[in-house]
DNA sequence: CAGTGGTCTAGACCACATG
DNA sequence: ATGTGGTCTAGACCACTGT
């Protein structure tokens, strides 16, 4: 399949128009990758079939790759080829997952679902994600431990339109894997708020601590690989053996 | 002055000994901004320039210079030239200091200074800095307003041997650009760990809250050019009409 | 205009993984 | 042995900034 990208000149209409040949690769190859032509885990064609395919040099096209590479979204091994990447453990723990225990092992965490349904986007819900009234939602509320100790209690709130029938699924540890596997969405990154807030009665039973005990609140949303909000997730989280860890770099 | 970069292939010694080429000029333009050859807000030679110097292609060197301005070492502006990235409070606020309005707006905040002093390290800070027993520190308290509200109380903790005297001077809002300026320590990156606590009585005091207020604990450690570890900060941080930013990707 | 970084190409060779 | 990505080079031309 061809796709012939198109040489900007300086002259070319308007003058602000420049896009750079590899961009626009990078733009052909995402976008194959949001529909879904290229699954995650999968391998692509070698930099000179792609080159070939495009119409434009293999220097270009690896330009291409490594900016998709530095955003993760793709992983590339010498001597074997490029990959799409995938929602592994791993990946999640070293992107998505930053609460740390306070020794510094780093692990995933286990999960149990306490509650799914169904129900109108509240106002909140239809800010944070683009919708609009009327439109329904999936909610979902799980507990989540590390080390046998509980120290998330997390509500998600994902649109139902693109996640049609979640609702009646076992959901696994690992959701993000989940929604790219079944219903070809694939998270690219998020946006985290955190506050410090005091344990609610609720919370605090779930997470074995006492009332106002300080907890971390993290407020998630989080992005696909066409750009658009799919996940809208608040995790309070222990912060007594634990920590949430960012590097600025 | 010619640098004389050694190419390496895989029968020269053990085999896994190779470095490329950039990597190399990468270390070499590195070593020069952290020893001060070529301070913050200064031009660099031209690509060409540093490629004869080195006695590399412009190509190599260009790999080289890519990498350090993703590492936000660098600043490149067509047309003008590389430059050394500078402290500047545009470039503090993007990536050092995230706590953020709750509106989203996103300011450099003003800072009252409390409390300088030079003592011996206590075992935490000889453990987060890497420092021997009798090492002396600079510990450093102030708080810090956004908009008018005090919202972050801060103390700090630097290697006396790095920063001969400051002690005994006025101390800006922008530290870091300071720590550059006057003592040569160039802030490449930081490692921070957030916990959520209750305000003692004494912070509780300073930032107008109740005593038992959850707040933002965000614990610091900050790294230079050369991978020192040159301050551990601890800020604790009002929630209630802020929060911390952070972008995962 | 000259000089800078940015893009694009083509080709050679190296390192790595697999058959 | 083959095919992949990784490094390195050389050269052409474009886009942007200043003089």
């Amino acid at each position: 399949m061809a796709a012939g990208l198109k040489r900007m000149r300086a002259g070319s209409g308007e003058g602000l128009g420049f896009r750079p040949l590899y961009r626009q690769a990078k733009d052909v190859l995402t976008r194959r990758i949001a529909e879904g032509a290229w699954q995650p885990g999968q391998i692509l064609p070698s930099e000179f079939e792609i080159a070939a395919d495009l119409g434009v040099s293999q220097g270009t096209v690896r330009k291409a790759l490594d900016e998709m590479t530095a955003e993760n979204l793709l992983v590339r091994r010498q001597g074997r080829g490029t990959f799409v990447a995938r929602h592994d453990d791993a990946r999640i723990l070293f992107q998505f997952f930053k609460l740390t225990r306070d020794d510094g092992e780093r692990r995933f965490p286990d999960s149990r679902v306490l509650d799914v349904r169904v129900v109108r986007a509240s106002p909140e819900a239809r800010e944070r994600l683009g919708l609009a009234a009327g439109d329904k939602v999936v909610q979902i509320e799980r507990v989540r431990s590390l080390a046998g100790i509980t120290c998330v209690a997390e509500g998600m709130v994902l649109p139902q339109k693109l996640f049609p029938g979640i609702e009646s699924r076992a959901l696994p540890n690992n959701l993000y894997e989940l929604y790219a596997a079944e219903f070809g969405v694939t998270v690219a990154r998020a946006n985290e708020r955190l506050k410090a807030v005091a344990a609610t009665v609720r919370i605090a039973k779930h997470l074995e601590v006492a009332p106002g005990t300080p907890l971390l609140r993290v407020d998630r949303v989080a992005i696909d690989v066409g750009a658009a909000r799919i996940e809208w997730r608040v995790s309070l989280c222990r912060s007594d053996e634990f920590h949430y860890l960012c590097e600025l770099r």
